[in-house]
This record gives structure tokens, sequence and C-alpha cells, in this order.
DNA sequence: AAGTACTTGACTATTTTAGTAGGGTATTAG
DNA sequence: CTAATACCCTACTAAAATAGTCAAGTACTT
């Protein structure tokens, strides 16, 4: 298994998608500040989520993503295999061949690895994560920030 | 956390060890030989190993490698730890300052996760791998692809 | 005394990751 | 209509991690 902030972004995005598009298609520039990820590389990762169909797109001025379908049947599971192709932790891909062909010796190891974070990871929906406390928590404190620093620009220019 | 060749190395060459090492010493090339990893690479490996107190090394000739301790004792958690410094899945290091200093929204659910991963790969001893019937019939094959390769060797030398 | 086998450190090629740059194209508010 | 907004796409690059090599030791046993 690989678990890179290539992952851990797009959960991140995608929870930020939970929290905020519910009256409006949410834009990557306002994850991308809130979130403090680049722009350009969040970008990437959507095109990846909008392949897999987690999310839609909405063009022009007011548009966005939003999330598809409701954040019960989204597990995050799904979202680092749409963005980093798989899960799995064995050295051939499954297919058992690791050692000129044949099977090694740790491979049924690593296979139930990756199956024990597979079924880890899919049974956490978008909507449990959301129902967390801390989640709440930390949310406001990213909004309030935004806002503070939106205020602080509008004063700079004032002057 | 990230879960390379590095780690896997680690594990299946301790358990050759474990499977192995009950009259002498393993030596480092019969490793290399059966497991076909490379010997300056697990050499390297082997350094780690005998830092974190896993393996004993006997020098000179017959020499070799041995277990610390008894099969059962060694958990494939502790094997990746130390060749791999650790089994953390967070990006901040368990720290929670990925977000300038702050918590970052999907910091637990990676701190979970790694946990999560952390006892499944604890509660996995070197004694439960070599009872495994599927270790033992590949540990069988391995040693005797090894024999009729050195008796090639052996017919090719005579002529 | 000699050979075996561990020990150490530096060094390199390859791959992956994270991030940048710079163009588009569709949509809509005004 | 048109200009601003925001998605869309491709190619590129710097930095890091991995996997592996090389070479010169040192300790020990037969
Ligand atoms: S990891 Fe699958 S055969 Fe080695
Ligand atoms: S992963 Fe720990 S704060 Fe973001």
């Amino acid at each position: 298994m690989r678990l890179t902030t290539r992952g851990r972004y797009a959960v991140t995005a995608m929870l930020d998608l939970a929290l905020h598009s519910e009256k409006r298609p949410v834009s990557v520039a306002e994850i991308s500040e809130r979130q403090t990820i680049s722009l350009s590389y969040l970008e990437q990762l959507f095109a990846s989520l909008r392949k897999a169909g987690l999310v839609d797109s909405v063009r022009g001025p007011g548009g966005g993503y939003r999330l598809v379908g409701t954040t019960d049947l989204i597990c995050v599971a799904d979202i680092i295999k749409a963005v980093n192709e798989s899960i799995d932790s064995t050295n051939c891909g499954g297919k058992g061949d690791c050692q000129g062909g044949s099977i090694c010796l740790t491979h049924n190891l690593w296979d139930d690895l990756g199956r024990q974070i597979a079924g880890f990871l899919s049974g956490i929906s978008l909507a449990d994560l959301v129902a967390k406390r801390d989640v709440q928590t930390i949310a406001n404190r990213q909004v309030d920030q935004l806002l503070t620093l939106e205020d602080n620009n509008v004063r700079a220019k004032a002057c």
C-alpha cells in the first residue's frame, strides 16, 4: 500500500466538499484556501475524482464541485482508490509472482494486510467523518481563520 | 504509512531465519540466494535489524545471523519498525500540526488507520507465519530449487 | 595464517511525489 | 454581447525516497 499526501489531500478535499457544498457548488480555489493545498495540485486530484464519478462539476461563475450522491454512500477507500491507483500491499500486485514467477514467502501476509486496511477504510463514510465532533471543531476554525484573513486584506486595501 | 520492498524484504529475511537458523547461524549469502534478494541490500537491512536487537551475528567461517529470542516473541510490526522507521500514517508524524501549526481535518482518521495497521501487524509473530501450511510449502520449494541449482553448477564444473 | 563472513560508508540510478506553468473551454452575470 | 469566472488539460520540473552497487575494511574460526 502507499498512502501519500495525494490520498490524504483527496480525502481532505472531499470532506471539505461534504461540509460546504450543501447550498452551492464549492470552487477549487475555496478548498485550496481553506485546506491550504496547492490549487493546481488540487485540480489534478479533482480530475481523478471526477473520472471516478465521485464528484460533479458546474462550470462558469458561481460554479465549482459537488458530491455525487449522499455523504453516507462515499467511503474513504473509494476516494483513495480514485486518486491512488490501489490499496494493495503486495509487491506483485496480487499476482503472486514475486520470486521469478513463483509466489514469495510473505505474499499471503501482505495480501491479508491489504484486506484488513481495505476493510477499515471501506467502513468509514464521509457522513461518519462529518458527524465527528473534532471534525466540526476544526472546520469551524478553518472558516473563522479565512474570514479574519479576508477582513485583514480588506483593511489593508483601505489603507 | 509506507510499506515498501524494504519492509517486505526484512520480514521475508526474518522468516527465512526462523525457518533455517535452528541448527546453525544462517549467512546473508544463503538468504540472498534462497529469497532472491540483492546481497548488499540485505546487508543494509540486517544492520538495522541488529541495531534493533532482533538478530544476533556470529562472525567467521560457519557464522551468520540468528534470531534473538524465540519466534513467538518477534512480531511483524517490530521488524517493519526496525527497518522502516515508522508505521505512522499521518502526514505530520503524529504531531497534529499539518496545517500551519494547527491540526488538519483528517489527522484523526490517519491516526486511527495507523493504530489499526499496527494492531494487525503486532498480532502476527514469526511463529504464526512458520506454522502456516503455505509458508512451509513455499519454503520447501525454495530449498529444492537451490539444491538443483547447485547440482547443475557442479555438473557444469565437471564438464 | 588464511579464508570466511560480518561491518561500514559512500555513491548512483530509477522512480515517485509534489508542485508549477500555461494554456485552453464552457458558462453566466451584468 | 462580453468579460469575468471557474473548470479542464497537458507538459514540465525539483526534490525526495527507493533499490541497489561498490569497495574497503574488521573480527573470528579453522
Ligand atoms: S508479494 Fe506477491 S508474490 Fe511476493
Ligand atoms: S496529518 Fe496530522 S495534522 Fe494533518
